[in-house]
DNA sequence: CAAACATATGAGCAATCGTTCATATGTAAT
DNA sequence: ATTACATATGAACGATTGCTCATATGTTTG
């Protein structure tokens, strides 16, 4: 018995190139804004609500027609992507209009799409 | 007493623009597709490992100890990065090595960087 | 073959997410 | 002011996610 328990969990294959890229390393909190900004993006209804966006602005009462959900569901997924500032508000009357904060945001949008029809 | 109800939850303001949204529409598995491409880039994990990778190619201790992270939690990220065709493995001897599958990656990656440092 | 090591993977658990439901806020019309 | 409607929001619930731990697979070396 007795049975040596393994030295250590793990080991640098590639110390060098580890180092190298440590130190070209994006800070760390920039990496987290990045994956935070494709959360925002990685959810299906938001994806839509985006395309549609694009395309005119709208109220949550068409964006809920258009996409065949309640009115609550679309305003809590609006919320998100307002705080991400990806889209824009005015109100007009009893209805708030949406459309996209910039271009940028439509760029992202025909990127990925670019990926997917490949 | 004898509340009336509500006749109905929701109403189209801009009912053209809506159906020619709907019309122009991207089929829905595609923009459903898309949302899961950037699901992938949603983590701060597989950010970091996505970034590294295309700085080099490089085996799962190097981007344990590189990340500080165990060898098993760096594993099962690749995985996923893996079934998304985002990296390709290859192996020597022991140890099996990970790069980004293509270029489209690469250019995804720094798009959304630039949105970020903006 | 056995021991050592690199990687992969399944189960389990806490944390996060997206929707629903109930309710609140804000605007317009009567 | 009261009613109707548009939107916002908080709580709650089920589903998904990312990690840990234990274990399995595959490769090299003695």
């Amino acid at each position: 018995m007795d049975k040596r328990p393994k030295a250590r969990d793990c080991e640098v294959i590639q110390l060098e190139i580890v180092n190298k890229v440590r130190i070209q390393m994006p800070a760390k909190h920039k990496l987290k804004q990045l994956a935070n900004l494709y959360k925002v993006f990685s959810d299906h209804t938001r994806i839509q609500l985006l395309w549609a966006l694009e395309r005119n602005e709208m109220c949550v009462c068409d964006l809920a027609v258009l996409l065949n959900m309640t009115k609550s569901a679309i305003s809590h997924q609006l919320k998100v992507l307002r705080l991400a500032k990806l889209v824009i508000s005015r109100r007009k009357g009893k209805n708030i209009y949406y459309s996209l904060a910039d271009d940028h945001v439509k760029d992202i949008l025909w990127q990925g799409l670019g990926h997917v029809n490949e």
